[in-house]
DNA sequence: GCCAACGTTGGC
DNA sequence: GCCAACGTTGGC
């Protein structure tokens, strides 16, 4: 059963570009620990993520990736020279965890989160990015959902005033 | 750059 | 185990 998740990165950081260079890459430095708790147990190989990008001029979804290894040890944790680095984590005992994703494609043109909320008592009613105060770096999405934002890509873009 | 909301830390 | 202080996230 494929599944579905949201992933955000900030496009400055990591955006959908640099992971169309490298193709393939490992999900590294997330400090959370619900959003660990999903790369180390749920995420399976074969699911399929929206790449979201946050804290910028237009947050929002903008391409697909696909998890190619399944949850393993962050090794930025370990090394004193990383901004990822954290004393408490070793290999003998790793607290923190990633995936490997691919780069599947970009979307036709961005679902911005203004977009998104327009569904926020709607389809997407229990999207957590779309909840007050959510600060989950990565989520689940159903497969209603998936579909849904992925329908939205072939509509036009919003105007003003939508 | 501001700041609301949330998670983490650490004293007690 | 409580909770105040602090740090971080992330939209605006």
């Amino acid at each position: 059963m494929t599944r579905y998740w949201l992933m955000k990165s900030e496009p400055e950081v990591y955006g959908l570009d640099h992971l169309r260079a490298e193709r393939r890459d490992h999900w590294d430095g997330v400090r959370n620990y619900q959003a660990r708790n999903m790369m180390r147990d749920q995420m399976k190989k074969g699911d399929l993520a929206f790449f979201y990008h946050s804290n910028c001029k237009e947050p929002g979804v903008v391409g697909i990736m696909k998890i190619v290894r399944e949850g393993y040890p962050d090794h930025t944790a370990f090394d004193p020279e990383s901004k990822y680095y954290d004393p408490k984590s070793d290999p003998e005992n790793p607290r923190w965890y990633m995936v490997d994703v691919q780069y599947v494609r970009r979307l036709k043109r961005p679902i911005g989160l203004r977009e998104l909320r327009a569904y926020a008592n709607a389809e997407l009613r229990d999207l957590p990015l779309l909840r007050r105060g959510n600060r989950l770096s990565i989520m689940p999405v159903t497969p209603d959902q998936w579909t849904f934002i992925l329908d939205l890509e072939r509509a036009p873009p919003p105007t003003a005033g939508d």
